[in-house]
DNA sequence: AGCACGCCGACT
DNA sequence: GTCGGCGTGCTC
């Protein structure tokens, strides 16, 4: 008898055996299975058989009960899973647990139970009763299904007097069955079709957009290397059209009865995305994000698994997402940040795309208007196959130069300077619209005491309070902290508060003040909580005109404004002169992003840019060779200083709610790694983190550096061995990240 | 991680 | 006398 090995959802880097259920048939790898573990119970996945355990045959306890009949990875995604948990050093369990939806973590069925229903079978339906003339009640039960000519539910018949053994009976002679149900989009219970879902042979619900000529050549192209892993960066301008591709290629995917996996950013997925997908085919697309409930994470998951939903819409952890027929996967706005998880188990989604791609043999497609420096030198090195779109299909108008507005000694009103006002006013009086990006939420980021300089700190972290006026209160951005506003100077009691800078919701009562009649519209997390707010945002831009849009990231990623002929961008300075080298990228993206919001439509635009700094040589290329030209020189500057994407690292973070306690276990990390370090591995730290203290606990972090991957993932291998022994290391929390991205 | 066990201090 | 603090050991 062999055993079976199970990943489970515990720190602990290993598979755990156990003795097959009694009385079942063995397991297949990738079924869900309950075991006892310790002095509890818990969900995990077989991962194989052995007829060998490293433990003694009576410390292996058996295991309880398996959760499904088949399989709900196949043995490549399960393949799959285990290269991550390997890569990224993360537990094998934690990563199953992780790409499993929270319903089937939990234990669910993966088909919720039904309710039991029977019916005629057409024998049934046609039968004279003869035959039971000698079963009275039996036939009684055939004329009550007859006369209802629908299925009735067990419970409902056994009220009426009928029997299970009734039913049994009946059902052995093939005059009766219980119905299978199909569960439509809107969750109305079908009869299940004798084949399979009947699709329609047209894959298209409506006519495509007519392609120009420089889309048609990108989706023939792509189109032409389908079937074999290719991978792809689509560079493409604001308005190009990359979605019209996407659809074009998804379209012949699916005409050959393949699945497509489309990832997109965090707050990209807008309803306008998922409908536009939807309207487009006569197939089943479906979404897999935050914003879902477990249920609906559920339906959608097992759609996919099942082969029945062709395209799904999902944001990074959907990379996990079994699909049996998968055969293109695209990464829209492959730069976007929020593809990598921060916390518990880490990963880059897009960076898991390119490999997914490449086991499964299948293209990858990336595309943005702005590259990740990562993908770019894939592209340059010719690693990746590098397509543009370079133009704005149905118009002219090309993608406006933003203009810098150097705002050195310049008054400034809520953050707006005077040159800026006018060039609003003449917009605005042209009937337009107005777009104001300000990465700021609140009234103003600090509230200083005018007479003692007193400052509204958070009492849990390094940073200050954000002042907020709706509702009036202080908030930390970093802890979540709330306080309410205090009326008079707590150190001097006397002085008078003021606030310095401006936030969102100063911006909307300057813009107000300026413009009584004209409607300031704001988007940030304080005004869309959720779906419904957006909606109602979005309908009011749709509406009305003139109008002042303003907000956050929000505001800048995936809507189309076409009434938009004027964008700006308040504060370019934050990340200019950071130490993170990763800010100035950035930068260029979210000013690239804005300038793509002015003058979508047949109108000109315009994008203006307040800084400190018009005259920095990074921002000056930006604005007039583009976003390629800076980018490529971030590139050789990464080169020169040895950096990713030309070197790799890895980072080790702790923290705890004493500062001598992390102090202490940080020094015997890095003796360990001096201890350890064979390989001549660059160890640079341990510093305190950028914030150091945090929601009341103390960080620091220590950064491995090499410009070869596999001695650095070597070193933090024997490190984590280290880690997980020492006892030193449970008096902390403390995580290892591979390809950090947030280092300053 | 999560849970139990175990050994010391301040309470009804 | 016991409740509960968290140090330590273990999980097939």
């Amino acid at each position: 008898m062999p055993f079976i090995q199970v990943a489970l959802p515990t720190p602990l880097r290993r598979l755990f055996d156990y003795r097959p259920v009694a009385g079942e048939p063995l397991p297949q790898t990738g079924v869900r299975v309950k075991v006892p573990f310790g002095h509890r119970q818990l969900i995990g996945l077989v991962m194989g058989l052995t007829e060998t355990s490293e433990l003694s045959a009576n410390r292996i306890k058996a295991a309880l009960t398996y959760l499904d009949s088949q399989a709900l990875f196949s043995q490549q995604h399960l393949d799959f899973i285990s290269w991550v948990a390997n890569y990224y050093h993360q537990p094998l369990g934690e990563v199953m647990q992780a790409a499993l939806p929270a319903l089937l973590r939990q234990g669910q069925a993966l088909h919720p139970p039904q309710e039991v229903r029977w019916q005629l079978t057409e024998i049934g339906r046609q039968t004279a009763l003869d035959d039971l003339k000698r079963a009275p009640r039996q036939a009684a039960l055939i004329r009550t299904l007859q006369a209802s000519g629908l299925a009735k539910t067990q419970k409902s018949l056994q009220a009426e007097g009928f029997t299970l053994a009734m039913l049994k009976g009946l059902q052995s002679k093939n005059l009766i069955e219980i119905q299978t149900l199909a569960t439509t989009k809107k969750g109305i219970g079908l009869p299940q079709l004798a084949t399979r879902e009947q699709l329609p042979a047209n894959v298209l619900a409506e006519v495509p957009l007519k392609l120009t000529e420089e889309q048609r050549q990108v989706v023939e192209l792509l189109i032409k290397e389908v079937g074999g892993f290719n991978p792809t960066l689509l560079q493409g301008v604001t308005g190009s059209g990359k979605t019209e591709v996407y659809l074009q290629l998804i379209q012949h995917l699916l005409e050959q009865g393949k699945q497509v996996l489309v990832l997109i950013p965090e707050i990209g997925l807008t309803p306008q995305t998922l409908k536009r997908f939807e309207k487009r085919f006569n197939r089943r697309v479906v979404a897999l994000h935050s914003g879902m409930t477990d249920k609906e994470r559920l339906t959608a998951w097992r759609s996919a698994l099942e082969g029945r939903a062709a395209v799904v819409l999902g944001t990074r952890s959907a990379i996990y997402t079994p699909l049996p027929k998968l055969g293109l996967i695209i990464v829209d706005e492959e730069h976007d940040s929020s593809f990598k998880q921060q916390d518990g188990v880490r990963y880059q989604a897009r960076d898991l795309a390119v490999l997914r791609a490449k086991q499964e043999a299948i293209p990858v497609l990336l595309g943005s208007a702005t590259p990740s420096l990562e993908s770019l030198a894939k592209a340059k090195a010719g690693a990746y196959r590098w397509l543009y779109l370079k133009q704005r299909p149905g118009a002219d108008v090309q993608v406006p130069e933003p203009k810098l507005l150097d705002i050195r000694n310049r008054h400034l009103t809520g953050g707006f300077s005077e040159p800026l006002f006018r060039a609003m006013d003449k917009h605005l009086k042209e009937q337009n619209q107005v777009l104001v990006l300000l990465n700021r939420r609140g009234f103003a980021p600090v509230l200083m005491c005018t007479s003692c300089g007193w400052i509204a700190g958070c009492l849990q972290c390094d940073a200050r309070m954000t002042w907020h006026r709706e509702p009036p209160k202080l908030h930390c951005h970093h802890c979540d902290q709330q306080q309410p506003l205090p009326t008079h100077c707590p150190q001097c009691l006397e002085g008078e508060l003021k606030p310095l800078g401006a936030g969102t919701e100063r911006a909307e009562e300057t813009l107000q003040e300026r413009y009584p009649e004209i409607p300031v519209i704001r988007l940030d997390r304080d005004s869309v909580k959720n779906r419904n707010d957006l909606a109602s945002k979005l309908e009011q831009i749709a509406s009305q005109r003139p109008a002042i849009l303003l907000g956050t990231q929000m505001l800048a990623k995936g809507h189309h404004f076409p009434d938009v002929t004027l964008a700006t961008l308040l504060n370019a300075d934050h990340g200019l002169y950071s130490s993170d080298p990763r800010a100035m990228e950035r930068t260029a993206q979210l000013i690239i992003q804005v300038a793509g919001r002015a003058g979508r439509a047949e109108k000109p635009g315009e994008v203006i840019i307040q800084t400190h700094h018009s005259d920095d040589p990074r921002l000056e290329k930006l604005c007039v060779k583009g976003y390629e030209a800076l980018a490529l020189d971030l590139l050789e500057e990464r080169q020169k200083i040895n950096w990713p994407p030309y070197a790799y690292l890895a980072m080790l973070r702790a923290e705890a709610p004493k500062s001598e306690q992390v102090e202490q276990f940080m020094s015997q990390l890095a003796e360990q790694a001096n201890l350890l370090n064979q390989e001549g591995i660059a160890l640079l730290g341990p510093v305190p983190a950028p914030m150091e203290r945090r929601q009341g606990r103390y960080h620091m972090q220590f950064l491995l550096h090499d410009n070869k991957r596999a001695p650095l993932h070597r070193l933090a291998a024997n490190l984590l061995l280290w880690l997980e022994t020492s006892p030193e290391a449970r008096r902390v929390r403390w995580s290892l990240d591979i390809d950090p991205e947030d280092l300053f």
